[in-house]
DNA sequence: TCCGAAAACATAACATTGCTATGCAATGTA
DNA sequence: TACATTGCATAGCAATGTTATGTTTTCGGA
């Protein structure tokens, strides 16, 4: 009937595209094929032009970090795993800066909120997890404490990264997730304990 | 000697410019001069190109968070105050959100950290003037306090402005903020009056 | 008062951008 | 095996930011 469209020539421009943004190599249409054999149509055929390379993109960032998520283990302690769901978020965002970037600027569309959504249900999942475990108040929902935990990853990651604030501003965490949690009830000692013990399980090379 | 450049030229530039973001027009060096009379080389010779464009809409962004500051009268209640500075600085993202983002996604030379710095020193001075109050443990660092307290705010309104959050979002700031100045030592009750009190002073209209 | 230099500005051309029109080739189905 | 449908290459298009070049304006010094 037709030639068939090989979804491997998808994945790989959506690789090459990430490593240019990783490399500082301005993403254009016609630097993005060049040297793969491909002409500028191959864009066109699987994204259906530049905008939807930027959303695919996108949609590669969460993924990243889904994964990132799929590969940490949890404990019996829903607190320190809250807290390594956020420092794991900021590695995250550390580790693909410019794919961070592009995650947020031209934002949203359903396919984009989807993504999000479905990486912020880990941290809701574990906020409901601590709330069960009785470490916060009775009344605390969790979604708006997942909300409140990514407002502060967001926050510290995007002021830090390419923003206007050092590289330490990131020892903010800790203090900051201690004050919510706490805030929403926990015991202040154990939450200290929690915190400390979530953040260090991120693989943030001396910061 | 030589023909003056004359100033009013530029800030008509930048203001035209600001208001072409504000109506989701896109700013292109021809539309920009288009009408104006002027040829695209006036934006050459008072900006340098499209990035020195660029450059004075983000410098344009924090001049109009300093106007808002300024037009801020302080209470005998620094918590408060501190709170009001937050809320306004959401505000003013909120009132010119395009604006807002330009002045954080291509960001940082020296110019944009020095203007970016010169805000924050509102923040710092209010928390200062709170420790002073006795509101918080003697070791608190203000800045410190007032970089968390522009992380939540930054967190906040770019996950809501164009981000993926709706706007309703915006009422985390009140209890992340009461759970930080608690955190950082103020009394519970009192805490969350003035918290209460400085995010009334902003004329968000029903939000 | 006038001249000359220097800077602002206008005009136009340039390379590069994303995109589309068109034709060809490949491939699965009838 | 014939054919229709789709992937893809080539080439050209309008729009972008920039630069080259010439003109005009303005101000300081003779």
């Amino acid at each position: 009937m037709a030639r068939t469209k090989d979804p491997a020539i998808r994945t790989l421009l959506i690789e090459r595209a990430a490593h240019m943004l990783r490399t500082r190599e301005p993403i254009t249409l016609r630097s993005l094929v060049a040297g793969t054999g491909m002409s500028t149509m191959a864009v066109y055929t699987h994204f259906g032009g530049m905008d939807g390379l930027w959303k695919a993109l996108r949609q590669e960032g969460f993924t990243r970090l889904a994964a990132r998520y799929d590969s940490m283990a949890g404990s019996e302690d829903p607190v320190r795993d809250l807290t390594a769901l956020v420092a794991a978020y900021l590695d995250n965002a550390l580790d693909h800066p410019d794919l961070y970037q592009v995650m947020f600027d031209a934002s949203v569309d359903l396919e984009d909120l989807e993504a999000a959504d479905s990486t912020l249900d880990r941290l809701v999942d574990t906020a409901r997890r601590a709330g069960e475990a009785g470490r916060f108040h009775p009344d605390t929902r969790p979604r708006r404490l997942a909300v409140q935990s990514w407002i502060i990853a967001h926050g510290l990651v995007s002021l830090v990264a390419g923003g206007p604030l050092s590289i330490r501003t990131l020892d903010n965490g800790p203090p900051m997730l201690t004050a919510l949690y706490i805030g929403a009830g926990d015991d202040p000692d154990r939450c200290r304990a929690s915190v400390e013990a979530g953040w260090r399980v991120s693989d943030r090379a001396g910061v």
